[in-house]
DNA sequence: CAATAAAGCTAATTCGGATTAGCCTGATTA
DNA sequence: TAATCAGGCTAATCCGAATTAGCTTTATTG
């Protein structure tokens, strides 16, 4: 009964490296340890493998609508951490956030393969922006935004501001899971962009 | 005689929508107007066809080594075009570079085939990283250099600098490969992220 | 002009990979 | 306990897509 959960995990993994049409319906049985044919008692396609990826994933994106963010669920909360920021804090927090996305697990094979197959269909399309656009820049834009409130950053124009906190972040994401032997070189970046982040935007009293 | 290049080129466009594996000899012979069986007069195989267009992809990669900004070949030159930069001009700059890269139809369809399919092969993730990443950091640091050392910008950090600016270009340019219905949207944040920039790390006299 | 090459076509051929058929076993349940 | 069901297996089947064979025609060229 596991087994049906497991073919959705052992077939992400393979989707996200390397792409639905070049995985074969025995490769992912030979994973789950079963053969191909029994594949079918749990989904009548390998199209509805992926479908039922697809699902899963916007399930799980719906709850942790923020897991973007350290703590998704609660802007406010959140800033209560951040009462105290400071260059090293906010450091820590952009790295914190660096680190998850590119290390975890779904997170990182969801993304691959949304990567991979977000021109085949509109609302894959769909999925991937509002994934790794709309709802960082949102997110991040009411946490930066309270950071603004609580006059640690300032800015006339919040959205710009996430925008340049989130990039470079998103952009240093992309290299690493194309080359993961960059990881070192993207994290340095990343320091080094934050400190000039606050630098540009921090009250710097 | 041209058939062997129009192979290629139609090759292209169908790769950078559909990804290899889901693109039909086919469907390529199709295009150039020709059946499937005499595509093999020019190229003896699918895959020498992918091939010759990545081949083709660095030959003129290497040319213009710098297309990624206005005029690639000689930076110094460049400088002379931005003496009297203002912020006006900066924001014609990166909305040019920015309707370049998506509009011409070599870039954008080359950019979206690996996009695709850059988790196939480790040389096609570093011809991505080299081509988007580190060439455009490397030629936009130079222009920009230059404007620091005129006194237009004023950054003790060059490279992240840099990576200010061409991060949230990167950024947009890939919401517009995946969801075209957006360039409006993106055109205006570019802008405000090139003012925004501007007000960050011009001089402002 | 005869020979050859280039480039196209139709008709196989091949082959791999998704899916189906049909059987078996062990658990559940009426 | 007999019937049903879940989930696995082996052995087809099916089918589509890449590639090959072999023919034809139209330049080229010695």
């Amino acid at each position: 009964m596991d087994t049906k959960h497991k073919i959705l995990d052992e077939a992400l993994t393979l989707f996200s490296e390397k792409g639905f049409a070049n995985v074969f319906v025995n490769d992912i049985a030979e994973r789950v340890g079963i053969k191909a044919p029994s594949l079918y008692k749990h989904y009548k396609s390998k199209q509805a493998i992926f479908d039922a990826i697809i699902d899963e994933m916007n399930h799980r994106f719906e709850q942790q609508a923020g897991a973007l963010a350290i703590n998704g669920t609660d802007p406010a909360a959140d800033a209560e951490v951040y009462k105290n920021m400071d260059e090293d804090r906010l450091v820590q927090l952009g790295t914190d956030l660096f680190r998850y996305y590119l290390h975890d697990s779904y997170t990182k094979r969801f993304r691959k393969m949304l990567t991979v197959e977000q021109f085949q269909d509109r609302e894959l399309a769909r999925v991937y922006s509002r994934q790794y656009f709309d709802m960082p820049l949102s997110y991040q834009g009411m946490l930066l935004g309270l950071l603004v409130s609580q006059g640690l950053l300032e800015t006339d124009n919040i959205p710009i501001m996430t925008l340049h906190f989130y990039a470079p972040i998103y952009m240093l994401l992309t290299v690493c899971d194309r080359q993961p032997e960059r990881e070192q070189e993207a994290l340095r970046l990343m320091e080094e962009h934050i400190r000039q982040f606050d630098k540009l935007y921090g009250r710097n009293f």
